[in-house]
DNA sequence: CACCGGTATTGACGGCCATCATTAATTTAT
DNA sequence: ATAAATTAATGATGGCCGTCAATACCGGTG
């Protein structure tokens, strides 16, 4: 992951490496410029709320740092994280491409800096550069796409398979190599949101943790996990 | 439901009724005839293959008579019905707008009349008439909304609960009320396509079928169901 | 520092579920 | 029409899961 922070990112759009990994490297040098003096940049708490399900739509929001997650609410009050955007996403792009209101909340997992940009600057944007919306078409294209995978891993996985996957996940964004082979992870959500994520309870989850220390492939404490033999849990998922 | 078969459908889409209910109804007359001349009608035997994942997206589908299912099978060769369409609906139209394969397969559930239109013919409409793909965007939107839905549903709901929510959705569509308020309902799938839509296997549904047999709401026939009391169906899930 | 609310662990328990195996019913193919 | 293949029903079994409850842990605030 390139995460270099010359000149501060989140200051000026034009000199954000990040730029290079969305939606907005379509954009020619000028439309940068407009862009980054429309956006807003400021930085949110842990916990703090970035938008929330049933408001309307202002405009778009471009991680800078730290890490956010998409959550959705059912009826009877259970909570799902749905999606986990790091530096360089752009988010809530879906009310913006059709005036609507938010169908998901938005929160910040960690202190995290994030841009805002007007929704009248993005529509702007799209009319002088029309391959800007057909980054956002291929967005919700892949986002839909990772809808339906993970639709088909909850109907034919396990829970303890399903936590791998998502274990593994994490320690792409989260994992840090140790000098004995094994990776260490700082997890960005809490067990019961990771649970949420797999479909079990928190204790079920709990039970599992359980089962992957006592075979010896994973330690955990608090929001820090130590994989013991990375391989080891990629076997285990090898037909997935 | 609407469904008055005046002028054969599928012999020219100015006629076709169904038109005003999907993507096509923000075209002009002019504009559906260009569809109806490129248009090519053919009909589907039960289980005929309309695409298959991995080949080229060639066109867009139209249904006009019968029902499809989206159909996505993982790497261990687990087979998962994602959708099911019914006519009035436009099928296959993501690969279309971003050139790319299929990435599921649809499968004619019945003997079903299809209309398919070139890519070309589409793209040219989009041309003409803008309104056309913020029509396709608005669909791909509710596609992911409606799987954002399911994954909160598979998280959060017992395997009884997601078949109750199935079989109403297919109540909804397939559904004949009888004299004495029960309904009868043609079911299009097999229970194997069933067991899979909820994440469970066939023996499982098998026993959530006989469940519910024993508490007296439906019977179970082959293909038939009659649910006795479909209040009382619509109140077991009535938080969710 | 004590307090507090949310998070996490653990045990007991009942029930549901996946798997395997067998048999029947139904559909499809020849 | 018959055979073959798929779909479906059912029993036995072991294990996992959800629920409830009790307790411990942690991160904040005052």
């Amino acid at each position: 992951m390139v995460e270099q922070r010359q000149a501060m990112p989140g200051a000026n759009c034009l000199e954000c490496q990040l730029r290079q990994r969305n939606e907005w490297h379509v954009l020619t040098e000028k439309e940068i410029k407009l862009l980054a003096q429309a956006r807003k940049s400021r930085r949110y708490r842990a916990g703090e709320a970035i938008f929330t399900a049933g408001e309307p739509s202002y405009g778009i929001y471009c991680m800078v740092s730290g890490a956010a997650a998409m959550r959705q609410v059912d009826a009877e009050g259970n909570t799902v994280l749905i999606q986990i955007s790091y530096p360089g996403d752009t988010l809530g792009y879906r009310g913006l491409l059709l005036g609507e209101r938010r169908r998901f909340s938005a929160e910040a997992l960690g202190p995290s800096r994030i841009c805002f940009i007007d929704q009248q600057v993005v529509k702007m944007l799209m009319e002088r550069n029309p391959a800007l919306g057909l980054q956002f078409l291929r967005r919700i294209n892949n986002d839909l796409d990772d809808a339906h995978n993970k639709l088909v891993q909850n109907a034919t996985l396990s829970n303890r398979s399903k936590f791998v996957h998502l274990l593994l996940n994490l320690m792409n964004r989260h994992g840090h190599p140790a000098p004995d082979g094994s990776q260490v992870i700082n997890l960005p959500i809490s067990r019961r949101d990771m649970a949420s994520m797999i479909g079990a309870r928190h204790e079920t989850l709990s039970r599992i943790i359980g089962r992957l220390e006592e075979d010896g492939v994973a330690r955990f404490s608090g929001r820090t996990v130590c994989v013991n033999r990375p391989h080891s849990l990629m076997e285990e998922i090898r037909f997935s």
